[in-house]
DNA sequence: TAAAAATACTCCATAGGTATTTTAT
DNA sequence: ATAAAATACCTATGGAGTATTTTTA
């Protein structure tokens, strides 16, 4: 059986007539005639009542033919979908970000791309660790990472990465701090303050990032509390736990008790996308189009 | 596009290999990968990545093979359908029934009908008039029906009518009537009691029968009630309201306060089952035949 | 008898087969 | 180098066309 019986049958049961399907169907009467019959031959079931005067519908052919308008449907609408998938226009698509981005870029991506994309289905996860982005784009948790530059970019052959921006340091500050007055900070006037880093060595970059800044201005870094994500860092700076060393988009996020003064110094921190190498998906393409529109507005 | 390529993406999905597919399928290996690329190319989508290593489905060939899926087994389905409809194991049939078959025969052909063809979805409707019937019939809102002879038979003829049986007659006396205490009654018998009869001339079957039985005996009867119900008719007599000519099986619909006697007559009532003469549905043979059984059983 | 479906036959489009090439690992 | 898909070409099944017959209201 092939769709063509199907169409036919349709064509037969509206007109209720074969010549007049079989015009419908720009073809003669015979062959539909043939066809009709092989499709009763093969379900072993009369589907059609013949007169000379008119052609009816057997019990079973009301049956047969509500069916049949329900599977002539789904196979367009399988098609109509299958194409807007291909075109990126439907779809699902995970995009990881770093903590430093959560608050900043992340809002503004979710809005522009619900609104140029509407049919698709994004899946944000803010505050990832590079590391564990690099991993979840390799298992397929996540399609698209927002994420800073990690040491081994040689490990990453598999993976397409672009510089998004390259972003300023500001240095955040608990409200009444003796430095809160200073309109730029030096990286050297740090030198006595505990710092509060994000946590893990080689997992965070922006721990390695802070200490690497330290370290060029003569100093090995005090460190103070570790933490996990952005807003605990920018809460604990608040509550007077100490100072931190921050990508400027992170002054974004607005806490009581914290400020943010920017950083006197040259080095910038990278704001890199990542995807897989192997992931031709128009989806993807087209997000990707959106993120950089984005990034430059 | 033809349910062919729809069968043969689902095969090459399920085997991510042209070759092994093409074995599955019966075919050789080119032909497959025609068809494929001839359903991609209808589609204006790729469905399949190829690699020389291995094939793997692209989104939109996901997407589409799940629908592929369900929509091949909505053609089986609807083929299975479509014949058990012809089998007559599976529909819709409607069937009235007079009001004195209503509460012996109605009920018990029911459950026959239930076990032995529990795919249908039978509609009963007593108490129905014969010539309400007979419209009914017509019009498609029964199909078959169990009524009483009616005058006119040669008006039916688009109907086939069939005697199933032929009934007795008893009267249904208050409890305590002169009469009651007789085992068998002649019609002469009643000619001074008041009679309640189904209600309309022309209409039920049952009024013209019990007033030709009293003028046959040489009387006119005289009508103290017409009602349209059999369990009227019944509660009216155990009320005392007067006394009924009904057929035997109404005896079964036991009211407190009336009883049964035999009536001394050759005369018998039938009960016809009538069916519309072009019917030729499965499902009514089918029904026809339990029909049967259930009399003689 | 007239309108419509079924039959008889013919033809050619195309599904499917065989042989070979291309491609990616 | 090799496994697998794509390409090229050929064959033949069967879908569709034309002419005609059969059917039944």
């Amino acid at each position: 059986m092939e769709l063509r019986h199907l169409r036919y049958f349709q064509a037969v049961a509206d007109e209720k007539h074969f010549g007049r399907a079989a015009a419908r169907l720009h073809m003669a009467q015979p062959p539909l005639s043939q066809q009709i019959r092989q499709l009763e031959g093969e379900l072993g079931v009369d589907l059609l009542h013949r007169t000379t005067r008119r052609v009816d519908l057997t019990p079973a052919g009301e049956a047969y033919l509500v069916r049949v308008h329900a599977i002539l449907q789904a196979v367009d609408a399988a098609g109509a979908e299958a194409q807007r998938i291909g075109q990126g226009l439907e779809g699902r698509l995970a995009i990881g970000c770093v903590g430093s981005a959560t608050y900043s870029l992340l809002p503004a991506l979710a809005r522009a791309l619900r609104a140029q994309l509407p049919g698709v289905d994004f899946a944000f996860r803010g505050e990832m660790l590079t590391s564990d982005q690099v991993v979840a784009l390799r298992d397929g948790s996540i399609d698209l990472a927002l994420l800073r530059p990690s040491g081994d970019a040689a490990g990453h052959a598999d993976l397409t990465e672009q510089v998004l921006r390259q972003e300023k340091y500001v240095v955040a500050l608990p409200d009444g701090h003796r430095l809160a007055t200073r309109s730029r900070i030096r990286v050297a006037d740090l030198r006595d303050e505990g710092l509060i880093v994000h946590s893990g060595h080689g997992k965070s970059a922006m721990y390695d990032a802070v200490v690497g800044l330290c370290r060029e201005a003569g100093f090995e870094p005090v460190i103070r509390h570790e933490v996990a994500e952005t807003s605990t860092l920018v809460t604990f700076v608040a509550a007077g736990l100490g100072v931190a060393i921050v990508p400027e988009p992170v002054s974004e996020l607005v806490v009581a008790g914290a400020v943010h003064r920017p950083l006197a110094t040259r080095a910038r921190i990278d704001l890199v996308v990542a995807t897989r190498a192997d992931d031709r998906s128009a989806l993807l393409a087209r997000t990707l189009c959106v993120l950089r529109k984005q990034i430059v507005a």
